[in-house]
DNA sequence: TTATATTAGTTACATTTGTAACTAATTGCA
DNA sequence: TGCAATTAGTTACAAATGTAACTAATATAA
């Protein structure tokens, strides 16, 4: 009904690219759908996004860490630590504890009745979805992904840092060390 | 140097939740790391961004595409389209001729001094990143890894339809047909 | 010490992105 | 026909995000 075969194939021309089948384009697709699908999980019923959910994780597991700290290990940047521990700390899901020894810095636990309450909820939530998430897999390729999505990053990352000048998937969380 | 161990597990604690093992979170920060990687080639040379650069590949695979069935293909939505597709027209990249059947809608064509050059540009690079990362792995893995791949983007999509009301993760256009 | 550089965290501004509402054209059907 | 529902695409507004600039505190070293 249209004209949308794939091309004639004119002259010089860059053959077939198909999109579809491009390996960063289906990683984002998949990341895409999995993040959504488990945001509806915490979203509205607790009015927080992802970088919310990604601090209250790594505080439930490290209670005490500095949202620099934080910052690295989620590799998000420090801004956006910044603003996710605002908001929670606005809804009373966690708070802060000046440091004694560097008092730029501020220690984060989630509150009792707050922020712990969330991640009782949400990580059986994410768990649950993960889970059903692999059951499209046998145990053999489970294992086969979880050591294939590490040396893809790894990759990645040193692909990255052989092209660019410089560069840092917020591995590191300043922008320092910059010529 | 601080107080950063794993928790104590006191009392009837959520026990220890990893996210740096939990998958959707590795996927994404494997996405991102990886289309930041891309996005390097084409940003500033070429003044894209990646809603742009799929408009380009998919346009260079099928020519004449409306932005509604861009949509479809992309699983990007109308409007994000719909700016793409503005942007690509203001920097000469594509035309629009239109439909003679259906006013309403514009048939997309790269330009050639314009959006084809630069596909010819991007997609070698595009394809270069794609084979550096996937010498990350073996020829036995690569192709497990497009099966898992597509296994697992099918059961996320049911996954979340079984959830929610109803999602489409733009896997259609439009947002007809809810309720 | 005291000046300089570094670090923690926030604020300001520009861009991007999503949702909803809108216009124009087409389709369905009474 | 002609009127309601649908579709293509755009626009408007709000929320999210990134970069840079900033303040305050600490570390370095002359």
């Amino acid at each position: 009904m249209n004209d949308t075969e794939p091309p004639p194939h004119g002259a010089g021309e860059t053959e077939a690219f198909e999109l579809e089948n491009f390996l960063p384009y289906r990683l984002s697709l998949l990341t895409n759908t999995v993040s959504e699908g488990i945001a509806r999980g915490y979203r509205e019923r607790h009015d927080i996004g992802v970088p919310e959910w990604r601090v209250i994780a790594v505080l439930g597991r490290f209670p005490g860490l500095a949202a620099s700290e934080i910052a690295e290990r989620t590799a998000m940047d420090k801004v956006t630590v910044s603003r996710a521990v605002r908001r929670l700390r606005d809804n009373g899901l966690l708070e802060r504890r000046p440091d004694a020894a560097d008092r730029r810095r501020q220690r984060l636990h989630l509150t009792r009745d707050g922020g712990h309450e969330v991640l009782q909820h949400v990580v059986p939530l994410a768990r649950d979805y993960e889970k059903r998430l692999l059951d499209a897999l046998s145990g053999k390729e489970r294992n086969l992904l979880r050591s294939m999505l590490g040396k893809l990053q790894d990759r990645a990352l040193a692909i990255n840092q052989s092209n660019g000048t410089e560069f840092q998937n917020r591995g590191r969380a300043n922008k320092k060390g910059r010529e």
